[in-house]
DNA sequence: CCCAATATGCTCAAAATAAGTATAAGTGCC
DNA sequence: GGCACTTATACTTATTTTGAGCATATTGGG
């Protein structure tokens, strides 16, 4: 084993970064994508060239292009994940130099979250229509994933090979019995991409196998540029799975907030819906708020205290967040 | 915003994919390093270069080279992160090509740890001594951590810098009834890093502050190549936080083992004692383990029951792991 | 047989959680 | 002003989970 790899022929490899910048307005999830700009092309990410020249870290160099393309001032930044597949580029599938993109997901206020030119907010359950639980559950999963997902099973004749997929399929999805798990985001995009279900699939070069996309593809969420959606299904998972231990949610909200806008914010992201009263008493037990003293008349009936973040619940609790149920039971 | 970065210059930039693999023998976490090999040099994580032209993703390549070098053969595999700091590799600050790197953290069982050539096992805790809580407070932390930070704080004059160290260090190191947080491994690491309270400050050509490094560096634990004390730090917290929601332990188990064994070894990378009692009656009840039929004499005292793994308990608890209370008061 | 050492079983109080019921304080309409 | 309606907030209760300790079981060695 050596301790320094060859530096001799210089990777061929092409490195970008690619932002998820969510928000969450006052009813829904939202994330920044750039339009399409050509008929057939797709929405995409945005993302841009990391200058070792400039930037002393990735992440600067991100903001750097993020303030300069769409004015917004990233708050949270957070690395996501480092993409890289061969396929992730149809361009490089056929030698071009391999493109490597790493991922980051950023957060900003509702107040800041003004539309750039060229690009748009689009509701994160647009891209993940199965995600969203917060009115129970979805009814095209039932009534359109599953038997894709079924038909994609017994597609496969080996009977090993049978289980592995339903077993994966049940995990992912929580079908029988298993409850469905609301961070396997990343899991079930990538089921849904294998089984052909979603219209990325077909433009990788792959054989698309059982599904009839003209029938399945409207219901199957809106498809991004390349592996956009993947990455985004990536970040989804992380902020979910975060709000439980780390305040990042307040990431999102304006200064002074009511509960039930918190609430809100939180099942928009996890895509559950919560408990009122019991909401209530977790945060103010867990200490994530305190009162401002002024009232919200906002609300259509009894107005509502406004809160605000109380930053030394940092200092106070190892793993301050929301609790919630990690799991629930399909029925 | 332009939804195609330019392709013009290919980007100055070397990919290389670093590997910490991790097992815990009968006692101790540990870790594969690549022996220095001049007097000068330091030991490094196995680390090989990224070929596109071979590899369809980034893990394969991973697992290849680790393969054909060491010989293990690598189960669970996890991408960690992406490190590409200015600072991390020393010749690139001159102007060199970035150097980029993308670390991944691997779980080996105790009974494939062979010793590759030119490798080795280290104690994790060789690395961190300060992590090590399993028989209460690490000395060193009081004794030389501490009086290391404070002077750090002290080391700035403004008021505001000054508390915004302080509220840092409380943070990381649970001082001042702050609970010690077991996953922030990084975070502490960065903090030692900046106060120049570990060796490999001082080479990363920036100024050392405060400390005389012939007295702290021999207790702040052994040095390694370039940033890759700190890939570690991020593997670390990583694994912390994974053993509690999902049955990554039983990566390093044998077969089967006794409950014991097994406490020892989510007690070594946790860095945390356990009470043995409880310990037992969550993994059965979570469902983690069911027992061979089969006993250990190797105990000393009445033989214990060997166990196996319960790969079903994946299908039946949304997030299965072996809970441990998370903060920890320094007391 | 008694003791040291370890494994395992059980109890009990405290804390956290889930799911309500009850009450408060506004709005708009008559 | 009274009433229906809406949303906010307070409080209750049963259940589950956790933390900590005591008690018992099963071995090996003097």
């Amino acid at each position: 084993m050596t301790a320094k790899p060859l530096k001799g022929p210089i990777q061929a490899v092409i490195l970008d970064l690619s932002a998820v910048i969510a928000t969450v307005t006052s009813d829904d999830p939202r994330v920044l994508l750039v339009e399409a700009d050509e008929p057939n092309s797709r929405p995409s990410l945005p993302f841009g060239p990391f200058e070792p020249a400039a930037d002393r870290t990735m992440e600067e160099g991100l903001r750097r292009w993020v303030t300069e393309q769409t004015g917004l001032n990233l708050g949270y930044v957070e690395q996501l994940y480092t993409f890289g597949d061969r396929f992730r580029d149809p361009d490089a599938i056929a030698g071009g130099p391999r493109s490597i993109s790493v991922g980051y997901v950023a957060l900003v206020r509702q107040t800041a979250a003004r539309r750039p030119a060229g690009s748009d907010w689009f509701d994160w359950y647009r891209l993940f229509p199965w995600e969203d639980w917060r009115h129970g559950q979805p009814t095209m999963l039932e009534e359109v994933l599953r038997p894709g997902i079924v038909s994609w099973i017994n597609d496969v004749k080996d009977i090993t090979a049978k289980r592995l997929r339903r077993e994966r399929a049940d995990l992912a999805f929580g079908f029988s019995d298993v409850g469905w798990d609301a961070d396997r985001v990343l899991e079930r995009y990538e089921l849904l991409y294998e089984a052909g279900l979603v219209a990325e699939t077909i433009t990788d070069g792959r054989i698309k196998t059982g599904q009839d996309q003209t029938l399945t593809h409207p219901w199957t969420g809106l498809p991004l540029h390349q592996d956009h959606r993947r990455i985004l299904a990536t970040a989804l998972g992380r902020l979910r799975g975060k709000i439980r231990y780390r305040p990042v949610i307040f990431e999102v909200m304006p200064p002074a907030f009511t509960l039930f806008e918190l609430q809100r914010a939180v099942e928009g992201l996890a895509g559950a819906p919560l408990h009122k009263q019991n909401f209530r008493r977790l945060v103010a037990a867990e200490g994530l708020v305190e009162p401002t003293g002024r009232v919200s008349a906002e609300t259509g009936g009894r107005p509502a205290e406004l809160f605000r973040f109380r930053p030394d619940v940092v200092r106070e609790r190892p793993a301050p967040g929301v609790r919630m149920p990690r799991g629930k039971r399909t029925k």
